[in-house]
DNA sequence: CGACGCGTTGATATGGCTCAAGAGTGGTGG
DNA sequence: CCACCACTCTTGAGCCATATCAACGCGTCG
């Protein structure tokens, strides 16, 4: 979910006025630090991020914390599984939602477009989530940096001359509970990779790469450090 | 996927003889070692384990290798991402897989009961990958094989006296490419939780719950050790 | 019988964690 | 506009859990 390329918002921005039948598309907004849904709830509905960045997070007894992904525009969220959701769901940013019915995903009865685009949202979920596997499984600290930093820009990057640049409204904390690493950990190596040219960093939370195949290669694990 | 406790094999094997209607329903059988379908194949069938077990692995270029999931009789395999498998599939044991076609999944035109099933699997899918998630990413090692141990026990144990016995047909190099762990660690985690008297071990692919609430007290990260 | 694959155990190395101290940064109120 | 405070980020020092490297036993299969 959290980085793959298909369903801008635009496309989201697309469908809403192309769907004029009952016109059942709501919208909603959600501040920073509000929760949309807990891990647990009843999970009614199933929400399409518009603009804004979600963060979905489990939460182990004694505090640890695992961050799911990071729901950004195109991205669909809050998918069911015997009923309920099974994370906790807040924004980072102002973020705008269109709602859905948990029943537009389960059964084929009501639009079918929107039931078939909801179903290949979640098939691309488990497709991301495949991914991020391999990253918390197998990814030294460097490799996890750098991959996170790749998807992220190849999805919300903004070009900057001849490099490229993006913006990171999470801390780096929640970049560390993503990862599987500590935020100790994940600002040092911010440090070595801003230390070596690959990037650069402007007010923390803003990332220039300067080097994208330097990067790619440090994702891939090409043998260096 | 891998280790829920709902659509037990004999789940599919009531709905098999329930279906008359064109019986549609093929099956085939896979020996260990063969493999199902690889990552990058075109993803035209989706697979539900009759019985038997599979393995689903990703390999980076430089060997690591992630087990994504095991999959167990009622699991079902091979959701596609843009057409294409995910992951590479093999099977570890012989294994039963009753076939379906990818738009048994993707369309609801065919038959609606089918088509909801196989989305409810893919839901069930989800939802067991966020689990996994904390496991990989901020689980110790000893409480990463103590909650394997856990699922494995509570979808496909066996009650042995007093205890529950579970048989692993993978090797520890599976499970450790599976926890994100070394074979070393694996073995030396398994000793450890033996000589605890938590479980016994027999024949190396065997292992008897000695102490299934100390193994559960483990699993959640009681702050023992 | 030999060889190979798998599992276990030991010794050592090391990557990332923990604990601790500062340096930015942003927000608030006087 | 500044002073203060809370919070986040960075950096350092040391340690520990797990990886790495290595040896060996055991069972299986040709």
């Amino acid at each position: 979910m959290y980085v793959t390329a298909a369903m801008t918002a635009e496309h989201v921005a697309e469908t809403l006025p192309t769907k004029p039948s009952i016109a059942r598309q709501r919208t909603m907004t959600i501040r920073p630090g509000k929760h949309l849904f807990l891990e647990g709830d009843p999970a009614d509905r199933i929400y399409e991020v518009a603009s804004g960045v979600l963060r979905l997070t489990r939460i182990m007894e004694d505090g640890r914390r695992q961050v799911i992904a990071f729901g950004y525009p195109g991205d669909t969220v809050g998918f069911p599984s015997d009923g309920l959701y099974h994370t906790d769901c807040d924004a980072l940013v102002p973020t705008t939602l269109v709602m859905h019915r948990r029943s537009d995903l389960e059964t084929a009865k009501g639009d079918p477009a929107l039931h078939q685009r909801l179903l290949l949202a979640a098939l691309r979920e488990i497709s991301a989530m495949q991914d991020h596997f391999m990253m918390l499984g197998r990814k030294s600290s460097i490799e996890k940096l750098a991959s996170f930093l790749i998807v992220l820009t190849a999805r919300v990057g903004n070009p900057l001359g001849d490099f490229e640049q993006v913006t990171l409204p999470m801390t780096r904390a929640d970049i560390a509970d993503f990862l599987g690493l500590t935020t100790e950990t994940v600002s040092r190596t911010f440090t070595q990779l801003r230390k070596s040219n690959i990037i650069a960093i402007d007010h923390v939370n803003t990332v220039i790469i300067l080097k994208p195949i330097a990067l790619r290669a440090i994702a891939e694990g090409d043998e260096d450090n």
